[in-house]
DNA sequence: TCTGGGGTCCTCCAACTT
DNA sequence: TCTGAAGTTGGAGGACCC
């Protein structure tokens, strides 16, 4: 997602020389905020901050209207709000979110096989082979600017260039609402001038790295000799670096992505040091990582813990375990296990839990029947359910119905079980 | 000013294996 | 059998991206 506010903004004429080029970057214009203004027009020419409204939470994304007053994603709310005061603080709608971004991508798709998601509001095109049916990237960028709009009320800004690191750059550039095409000739003079923050991978250290030795534009980098990267960056960034700068990024645009770890973590609203508590949530958060597991039908031999303490100090701890699993029962076991270990000196802020190492589970699924504990919690929230909402309302067949399914069973709030803690 | 949540990749270090 | 070097693996932490 953009985080820059439109100044500075580059957009190509029509017309402009396209040779040489083939791959698409394309990035919806402040999706959420968008899509909020698109669904309560009046809230269109406002600023509007998307994001949860708590003391701790952070700007997920800005309208244009708001960045010009410096607000920026990932910005604390309260700090947004400093700077500009009649913003809006509108709640996230990522269900909606998510549909329109299956429109956009579908729309892509019309256009080539090869596209690669980024995100939810972004996306390479690989355009190449399309040219006889579509005509030029150029053109085809056009075109689907055009349809995006029409066909979801949103627009969108595209980069047009040889690779996808130029592609990245340039839509970057042509934001809001904007194109820009880098044929291959032209992509040393489009690189030289600008910052080394451009570059992709670099962010405020290795930028301060960098500038502390006088290296403050991609131009420089090309001056610079490998080895003096290499000690600034380390070699695996130094490398990328150096070709990066002069335009050589051979990566293609992949559509096969596969996911190599899903987790998931949590603030505290306050800081809490109960540990029956952290214990609790702990147990909670690794049954929605059994449930995203088993949806996507992969087993994990990794499992990490995450502890935010209230000075905002981290730590991870992990452990392989011997057996890959989807089951929470056991993610959770192993969770508590790592906790257990360590040592607790402030609240914590907050905790999180990983699975890692997956690979596809063969039956993963029937495991978690195969699994007495898990079993036994299910029966546990089974009859939970029945106590508070009436034996007739929660059935058996209505969880097992659910976790075969989606493979997702309840993931929050199994009730514990009281050795839990 | 006071820092979300979901990820990937890299580096460093220690333990283990060859 | 012992020792050291080199390679591999696992764990921890940090930087970065959206």
């Amino acid at each position: 997602m953009g985080r820059g506010d439109g100044t500075g903004r580059l957009v190509s004429p029509d017309g402009a020389d396209d040779s040489g080029t083939g791959i698409l970057h394309v990035d919806m214009d402040a999706f959420y905020a968008s899509v909020e203004q698109l669904d309560d027009p009046s809230l269109v020419g406002k600023p509007i901050i998307i994001g949860a409204p708590d003391s701790r939470s952070v700007v997920s994304s800005a309208s244009y209207e708001a960045r010009r007053f410096g607000v920026r994603s990932a910005m604390p709310v309260g700090q947004a709000l400093r700077l500009c005061p009649t913003a809006i603080v509108v709640p996230p709608h990522f269900d909606r979110y998510l549909a329109l971004s299956g429109q956009v991508m579908r729309i892509f798709r019309d256009v080539t096989p090869l596209v690669e998601p980024l995100s939810i509001d972004e996306a390479f095109l690989d355009v190449r082979g399309v040219r006889r049916l579509w005509g030029s990237p150029a053109m085809i960028a056009r075109e689907l600017r055009t349809r995006v709009r029409a066909e979801t009320g949103l627009t969108c800004s595209i980069g047009v260039a040889a690779t996808k690191h130029v592609a990245k750059m340039a839509s970057t550039i042509s934001k809001p609402d904007g194109l820009l095409v880098v044929a291959e000739a032209d992509t040393a003079a489009f690189l030289a001038p600008r910052s080394v923050r451009a570059l992709w991978g670099v962010g405020p250290k290795a930028a301060e790295a960098l500038e502390g030795r006088g290296i403050r534009t991609i131009g420089d980098i090309i001056d610079t000799p490998r080895d003096v990267l290499d000690r600034a960056l380390g070699p695996a960034m130094g490398e990328r670096v150096w070709y990066l700068a002069r335009g050589i990024d051979a990566r293609s645009v992949d559509t096969e992505r596969v996911e190599k770890s899903v987790g998931h973590e949590e603030t505290f609203h306050e800081d809490i040091a109960d540990p029956r508590i952290l214990r609790t949530e702990l147990r909670r958060l690794a049954d929605r990582v059994g449930a995203r597991l088993r949806s996507g039908g992969w087993e994990a031999s990794t499992i990490a813990i995450k502890v935010r303490f209230a000075d905002f100090t981290t730590i991870s701890r992990s452990q392989t375990l011997p057996e890959p699993t989807a089951v929470g029962q056991r993610i959770g076991d192993a969770a508590h296990e790592l906790f257990d270990a360590v040592e607790r000196h402030l609240p914590v802020r907050l905790i999180g839990v990983r699975a890692e190492k997956l690979r596809a589970a063969g039956s993963a699924p029937l495991a978690l029947w195969d699994d007495d504990a898990e079993w036994r919690r299910i029966e546990d929230a089974l009859d939970g359910a029945a106590a508070k909402f009436g034996r007739g309302a929660v059935t058996r067949g209505t969880l097992l119905g659910k976790a075969r399914g989606g493979g997702s069973l309840p993931s929050s709030p199994l009730p514990p079980k009281p050795d839990q803690g």
